[in-house]
RNA sequence: GGGCGCGUAGCUCAAACGGAUAGAGCAUCGGAUUUCUAAUCCGAGGGUUGCAGGUUCAAUUCCUGCCGCGCCUACCA
């Protein structure tokens, strides 16, 4: 609602500037006023036009507001402070349309997306990094399924790197252990907190003695080989390691659809077409000297950046057009004729866009509680599949540290002259999650003074250092159980856990996403369980409140939501909405219609953490709201039902917003 | 060295495109409920937005330099 007459007013507003001073702004800027007693929707234009103009703002603001005349939707536009231009809606009739709900976006872009997320190493047990990243992706999903997008969700599984390879190590060289046994233990229910522990022994023992590391490197020749004992054992490993993956996700219910491996990256040879392929493009240069002597190799960033012809000049007066300098240099492929993973990324992207010419094959692995299934690559597969990749738009959840690597992949696309590609992937980019030195200590690390010091200190698998995503939900689950338990004895235990899920689910999910993508998480225990505050808790306790009004009252919330126009007639509206004593009333129909234009903002931004406040302050602004006015006890029955319409609103706007990010409200707390 | 990012209240963070008095949460202190549940609300204190310049009617936001911190910069993945 509030986008949409947030465009109309834009319309006019050009419209009146071709009309009245024969100009066209690329871009007129609406902002929300800092009060709601200033109005809606702010306009800081005149400024912008009085250079132009070579008037004084407040002089163009003047004549912007008296010549514009009557806008459908708007009550007037005034002038406000130095020259902006306030303008208040007709909040009846605002708060009407609203009550129906909103039109979907006429115009969608067309294709399918593809989102990717999680990519877990398959080797260990998941942590609050791993976290981040598919709580991210999740709500990005579901961002853009809201938005009316079609998604597919994958989630990368490099089952044939260093990283599995060293678990293996330990499992046969550290513990000898046989196939057989190790098959035992895949079975166990936490398997991945095993090979957590034995990850960061393998780890140690190569520091001990780096002639270890020679086994690791067999170990690895073999796993990316393929078809012999070892390979076994990789696949048995990865394969547990990455169902228990899937089941802490589906703890936090995030699903996915397709899961690519690298090691049908390898067997199906996905490299050798587009090795291929960029050859022949040229994208790929061969060295015959220097450091990267018989490499395969691609300028790292030059291509990104635009050369002025100044420079080009300069280039051709060294004789050193082509060859790039080794610095920029990036190897793909080596001098023994293996690629590296950033060309298995290009084949991989490649895939994606549908413009390898080959395509995985299809099994269905893992099956969700609601029947969805979710599909794995294979060599051989199944004849009847889905139709994964070969989509208009991706979007990587990947942390911030590989941007390099996910740029020279983007630039592969543009030499290769897929700009239109390279144009519509994002490297959805955040940064990792760290612990702070009091988080750390109190899980028994020992720290050294100059760590102490730090702000946070970086979780690092190879040490086992780290909170594991399972543990960290499982006690959110026992905090919050204990609460529910003191709060509703009456209620079953079974009912108690599943409230206290929801709870605990609602904090995580949340804790998340209220940071910017850009910020790296000092991760606190304490902090993360707490349930107060701006926290899912407090917006999931909101939602409850707002049920109990209406369960008090005998009204169903959502009929009640549905159907306003049922309950309230629109001179109450009228009455209850316009004017300067009913603005603690119009600022919750307000807050209510940003719902739709925040979640396009997510969209453009890539940043979910717009729609984490949002949800806050909805979730104040009820609460303020509900202490000041007793709703059951009024005794003016219009007024009554006007103030449950405007709960129903808010209510629903909050569930609505909560859902995207993948939390309910429980039935009480 | 080069590239990217960060620096805002005691702590953790907001502030899309430069805009009105830089906002929240936590912590601290002081209050509120026999009321629709206090996982709540109200109030107080707390800021030279790292430093110095510049652009602009307007800078936390853009530009330059400096200081501090982090990440990337492997024929690892």
């Amino acid at each position: 609602m509030y986008r949409h007459l947030e465009h109309r007013l834009v319309d006019r507003i050009r419209d009146f500037l071709r009309r009245a001073y024969a100009l066209d702004l690329p871009r007129i800027v609406i902002e929300q006023p800092p009060r709601v007693e200033l109005g809606d929707y702010a306009l800081p234009l005149a400024f912008d036009l009085a250079k132009k103009l070579r008037k004084p703002p407040r002089k163009i603001a003047e004549e912007i507001v008296a010549g514009i005349g009557p806008i459908e939707g708007f009550e007037k536009l005034e002038l406000a402070g130095a020259g902006y231009i306030n303008a208040r809606v007709q909040r009846d009739q605002f708060a009407a349309a609203l009550a129906v709900g909103e039109a979907p976006h006429a115009t969608l872009p067309s294709g399918k997306i593809l989102v990717e997320h999680s990519s877990i190493n398959p080797n260990k047990a998941a942590h609050v990094g791993h976290l981040r990243n598919a709580v991210l992706g999740d709500t990005f999903v579901r961002l853009l399924r809201l938005a009316g997008r079609e998604v597919d969700v994958q989630n990368y599984i490099d089952n044939t790197g260093v990283q599995v390879a060293d678990v293996i190590v330990g499992f046969l060289n550290l513990e000898k252990k046989s196939r057989a046994e190790i098959e035992v233990l895949a079975s166990q229910p936490r398997f991945d907190y095993y090979c957590w522990d034995l990850y960061a022994r393998a780890s140690q023992w190569y520091a001990e003695d780096k002639q270890n590391l020679q086994v690791r490197h067999h170990v690895l020749q073999d796993i990316e080989e393929g078809g012999n004992e070892t390979a076994a054992i990789a696949d048995l490993i990865s394969i547990a390691v990455l169902r228990r993956h899937l089941e802490t996700m589906d703890r936090l219910d995030i699903e996915y659809d397709f899961l690519p491996r690298e090691s049908e990256i390898l067997h199906l040879h996905f490299w050798d077409a587009a090795f291929a392929k960029l050859k022949e493009a040229g994208v790929l240069t061969f060295e015959s000297e220097g450091k990267n002597k018989g490499c395969w190799v691609m300028r790292r960033d030059g291509a990104s950046r635009e050369e002025t012809s100044d420079e080009i000049l300069t280039k051709i007066g060294t004789q050193d057009l082509d060859r790039i300098s080794e610095d920029d240099q990036k190897v793909i492929v080596r001098s023994n004729g293996t690629v590296g993973y950033v060309g298995k990324d290009i084949a991989y992207h490649m895939w994606k866009f549908g413009l390898l010419g080959r395509d995985f094959g299809y099994r269905k692995f893992y099956r969700y509680p609601n029947g969805h299934d979710c599909w794995i690559s294979t060599t051989v597969g199944a004849l009847d599949h889905p139709h994964f990749g070969d989509v208009a738009e991706i979007y990587n959840v990947i942390d911030a540290r590989q941007s390099e690597a996910q740029n020279i992949v983007i630039e592969a696309l543009r030499a290769l002259g897929h700009n239109e590609q390279a144009d519509h992937y994002t490297h959805f980019s955040y940064e990792m999650v760290a612990l702070t030195p009091r988080c750390a200590a109190e899980l028994g690390y020992q720290l050294s003074e100059e760590d102490k010091a730090r702000p946070y200190i970086e979780v690092s698998g190879r040490k086992g250092f780290g909170v594991k995503a399972d543990d960290l939900i499982d006690s959110l689950i026992t905090s919050a159980k204990k609460e529910v338990n003191a709060r509703h004895p009456q209620l079953s235990d079974s009912e108690r856990a599943g409230i206290a899920t929801q709870i605990a689910i609602g904090a995580l999910r949340y804790f998340m996403l209220k940071f910017t993508k850009s910020s790296v998480i000092a991760f606190d225990l304490r902090e993360a369980l707490s349930f107060e505050g701006e926290t899912g808790p407090y917006a999931q306790y909101t939602v409850v409140r707002a049920t109990n009004i209406f369960r008090k009252g005998g009204f169903d919330p959502d009929n009640f939501s549905r159907d306003v126009a049922g309950y309230v007639s629109p001179g109450d509206l009228l009455n209850f909405l316009t004017g300067e004593a009913n603005n603690d009333f119009w600022e919750l129909w307000l807050a209510s219609s940003k719902t739709s234009y925040i979640i396009d903002q997510c969209i453009a931004t890539t940043e979910p953490a717009h729609l984490a406040k949002h949800v806050f302050q909805l979730a104040q602004l009820f609460n303020t709201f509900y202490h000041r006015y007793p709703i059951l006890t009024e005794i003016d029955e219009k007024r009554k039902m006007f103030l449950l319409a405007t709960i129903a609103i808010v209510r629903r706007e909050l569930i609505r917003s909560l859902a995207v990010m993948g939390i309910t409200a429980p039935p009480v707390m």
